[in-house]
DNA sequence: TCACCACCTGGGAATATCTCCTACCATAAA
DNA sequence: TTTATGGTAGGAGATATTCCCAGGTGGTGA
């Protein structure tokens, strides 16, 4: 590894970059080939100086850091982001990591973590500051929670027929419509509809509907248009 | 801080625990009071020594380190577990914080990683190897990716009433429900109802239900009953 | 083999709900 | 004042749902 990282800087306090070049110039493996104060500047120079790593503070002036990510990742597909923010908020990291960074720490980290990161990003690995596993398994415990359950116990009553009934129920298929699709009478399908409607203890389609969103017999995500 | 942290091993490679016990017994800040080669026997020893902190694998002969780990958090509040794991997968990573879990790192990671870990983690702090970061980002990446829309252009034209019977009815309410609710007859439900399908064009009240959820106007994850 | 049972199938009759149309009233805008 | 909008409600006919009943089929065990 001969060449140097070159590295951007985008952070609208002076003093912090400045710290931050000082930090960087003391390790051999990395050179700070610009830096800027706003976001509007970040993606000019980086445009510019195509650097290896660019630190983004998320907070700018002019457009937040997160959106200059986006930028950057989307004209430049090797330059890997480090977020260097304040915000330990999860949506912040959530949404940062989705606009294209690669490596997300605290300005409170101590200057091995900033190291430790960059090593790591520039290899293509993900980065996390360990002082946001908080957020981040708050987030984690509340999210796919859905996914423990699905496959109910009273589902797994329901007999081959009646799962398919059903599906096709929450997807907004009238009675006729199924016994089209599945060649029964209309008659048929309402008797099926009955049986798993008293199967589950529901009340009505709607109930139905709500129950396989709920264990996930149907794909909330793909009713995209 | 004059008392050193008392530490219960749980792994089932003795050459680990030694390694471990080595390792620890050059920081005059733990000191492993107990160390078991089995979920079992972890379970027993926790109770026996009640230490502050539990290192623990996921692979034990027996039971899951999950489930130990769930166990003794259920019985000692205030100890902590770290799992050290190979397993690098996010289903175990949550499991293992909604088990109770306070931190999570790798068999890979360096050793001063670990020690990094129990710190945190005495504080109370959940720690999360930065290895991990891979697997969280993406998690992280698919879950409420949902939130990113919401608010479409055809619920705005509703008036405040119809937004109100449309809520009523995703949430399973039949039309004579809702007329009691609001204190008007079902027949102008019927009414709301019909205005509000053919505002959204829409075709029954199935279809307006996958429109609630879709525009996450009725929330899917507080179905949990 | 026969009886049994679960499952899929369908019909009839009573009831509930929906659709479409009309209508009235209050309020706000023109 | 006139007009438009929103909330209210009813009637008539079309649809859908419920509940009960029943035939047919296929597998299982006595």
């Amino acid at each position: 590894m001969a060449e140097k990282k070159t590295i951007l800087i985008v952070d609208d306090h002076p003093f912090f970059r400045e710290g931050l070049k000082s930090l960087l110039a003391k390790q051999s493996t990395y050179e700070v080939a610009g830096e800027a104060g706003s976001g509007e500047e970040g993606l000019r120079k980086a445009k510019e100086i195509r650097p290896d790593l660019v630190i983004m503070d998320i907070g700018l002036p002019d457009v937040s850091g997160i959106e200059v990510t986006r930028n950057i990742r989307q004209i430049l597909a090797e330059t890997r982001v480090v977020i260097l923010s304040m915000h330990l908020k999860i949506e912040y990291i959530t949404k940062a990591f989705r606009a294209g960074a690669t490596g997300y720490i605290t300005k409170e980290s101590a200057t091995e973590r900033l190291l430790e990161c960059l090593e790591s990003v520039s290899k293509g690995e993900y980065f996390m500051d360990p002082s946001l596993a908080h957020e981040v398994v708050e987030s984690l415990m509340k999210s796919d929670e859905e996914e423990v359950k699905s496959a109910d116990a009273g589902y797994a009553t329901l007999t081959r027929r009646e799962k398919e009934v059903m599906c096709l129920l929450a997807e907004g298929f009238s009675t006729i419509d199924i016994g089209e699709k599945l060649f029964i009478s209309r008659k048929t399908v309402e008797n099926h509809r009955s049986n798993i409607l008293s199967k589950l203890d529901l009340h009505s389609t709607v109930e139905l509907v709500r129950y396989a969103v709920k264990y996930g017999l149907i794909d909330v995500t793909s009713w995209k248009e």
